[in-house]
DNA sequence: CTAGTTTACTAATGCGCTTTACTAATCCGC
DNA sequence: GCGGATTAGTAAAGCGCATTAGTAAACTAG
């Protein structure tokens, strides 16, 4: 068990390299126009590597009246954030950028999105210099409040909603959308329908729900909202919305909103002793590392999501340093995976460019 | 912009209670033997809410000398920990048992395992009450040493790693390997190949390929190393072992050791021309949430990884509040899933109880 | 009615650092 | 050789809380 370890301040580095503290926290600090000499510069760092000196972060974040650490606020986390590796991806781009800058990241899950709390405390603790928010309801009253208020005291980028005022950076999801509906309507597809997810209010499924619509209309198929069902973050729901357009429905091809849903529906096609993509063509979104590997192999838009958490991650970092980030909102394109599930392959598609 | 907001001191809400700093501390912590009377008390508690008052966690954990933060340390992330939803599945069991005692989460990526001074710099920087380390790593003196050296200072507790002296909570893959592997054998499988991961070294590849191994010779099975190949995490590897297998190997069963390699290795099975089970019954480890979803449907061993990160913060937070943990190194069992995949479904196997 | 105890508080110190204001010594130009 | 600028530092205050030691008043017990 922990024994109390001798704790080395920096008074005794000062001590031992026979300075004040002052200088101590000058050298190790690398303070401008604090004209230390060579000489005590040297004779301080060695004796903070004889000592084993580390400063105590507690103390540093009060006297200096900012904390190094940075919130990635995970709201809704059982109903959509914890699925594949969207959170590992997310973490793994951003602790790419705050490492460099000397932050850490505090991980709250939120579960109830206008529970205010959650940030105030955060916030009002001084626990954060910053904070990432991945926030994807629809921008209620509540909602559009608390961001505000957050704002208003803490640099915050969100992750997917946007607030006029906030930064964020966002995946196009809406336009990864129009390129994967349109690639079905190029296969020859008339009876496409949708998986998607709610509620539908949400900032994503409203929209990529209206483009899948527009995409339809343009090439001159009428919207039939029959074809839509509503699913949700796992391959349950799309295994009952694809069971439920089955029973009821004459389809060709499917837009599942997520991989993970396609898979549920692929699933669903089986049972009913159907093929893809000869009798339904299905493609997903998200290109989660399975993907490839479904049968047949999905197609389906990839997501950036490492980008996502790095961009996420300097623009927070800007801000905290007061530096205004170069855009406000950024977007991040998908790019188009086609493998087998939508049959293209058997088509002779001409160059899929999009 | 952030703009400086009005900070409200625990001083100002003496002030406003009219009463000293000192005890609006002691109301806020309901300090014992305080003696505070039942009107001073509301006073207090009425002043802090009408202020909207939060102490400053920075200054609360300098003064009180304990962090209120919890490290979640996660070694060799891009190897093996941010596959499927292990880390979101451990954050959910652990945040579930933090928030309730008031402590958060401090993410931190480490990816090179014997890396000392990650550890050193959250220890004595004091940023953290206490840590929780996925290690799974093989020990080496490297890792003995810095365990060593953590447990000295703080409270630890690993995920994965036995250490005698440092607490841990651990699911029971060798079990489970038992299991899986006896349901091939009474299914009748006599070339029953095995897609391990690397290194082999490291704790739990080596000893569930041992008992691999025991397993056949106790059903009189001569092991052959040759039908052993040796995967990561990801889905390509099993892809690649599974080619690999079937290029020299006749197998009619396949245990892998997650379920995210049984499923590029049942891809490479179809390539090949071959069916799942009829030609060869697959089996995976993890019970991701996909395995339902699979063609076939997966059958493998359930872990509960939610109970992992509950039960390892619980732990931890015995540890530092001084209370000795009731067992040192807690097991988790594991549990089948018996789906399609094996083709247990195909042999009318009697009453699969284990 | 007084000494001792209990009740209900408060003053003041310290956690370990950063930072501002200050000082002593040296340099430099004329 | 003298005033101002520069160099190389330091002393001390303060960040916002917890906590220890202490105090004044009220309440007992004898």
């Amino acid at each position: 068990m922990p024994r109390k370890s001798p704790r080395i301040t920096s008074k005794q580095v000062a001590e031992r390299a026979g300075v004040s503290q002052t200088t101590v926290s000058f050298v190790l600090n690398q303070v401008e126009n604090s004209n230390i000499s060579e000489e005590t510069r040297k004779r301080v760092l060695d004796a903070a590597r004889e000592l084993d000196f580390v400063p105590d972060v507690r103390a540093q974040a009060l006297a200096r009246g900012r904390s190094n650490n940075i919130a990635l606020i995970l709201t809704n986390p059982h109903r959509q954030v914890f699925v594949d590796e969207y959170v590992p991806t997310i973490l793994t781009g951003l602790t790419e950028v705050t490492q460099q800058h000397g932050f850490r990241i505090l991980v709250e899950l939120v579960s109830n999105t206008s529970n205010a709390d959650a940030y105030r405390n955060l916030i009002q603790g001084k626990e954060v210099a910053g904070m990432i928010v991945n926030l994807n309801a629809k921008m209620t009253d509540d909602i559009e409040q608390i961001l505000g208020y957050a704002r208003d005291r803490v640099p915050i980028v969100t992750l997917d909603a946007v607030h006029p005022d906030v930064c964020s950076v966002m995946v196009d999801k809406v336009g990864g959308t129009r390129t994967i509906v349109q690639h079905l309507v190029k296969l020859g597809h008339r009876r496409i329908a949708c998986i998607t997810y709610g509620p539908l209010e949400d900032v994503h499924p409203a929209a990529r729900l209206r483009v899948y619509r527009t995409v339809l209309e343009e090439a001159g198929i009428a919207y039939d909202e029959n074809l839509v069902r509503v699913g949700a973050f796992d391959p349950e729901t799309g295994y009952g919305a694809m069971k439920s357009l089955l029973a009821t429905e004459h389809i060709t091809a499917l837009y599942a909103m997520n991989d993970v849903m396609a898979f549920g529906a692929m699933a669903a096609i089986r049972e009913a002793g159907l093929r893809v993509p000869e009798d339904i063509a299905v493609v997903g979104f998200d290109d989660i590392r399975l993907a490839r590997f479904s049968t047949p192999a999905l197609t389906t838009m990839h997501e950036p999501n490492v980008e996502h958490g790095r961009r996420a991650g300097e623009m927070l970092i800007d801000l905290i340093n007061g530096v205004t980030p170069r855009e406000k909102h950024a977007l991040l394109a998908t790019r188009m995976i086609i493998r087998q599930s939508c049959g293209a392959h058997l088509r002779r598609v001409d160059g899929e460019e999009m």
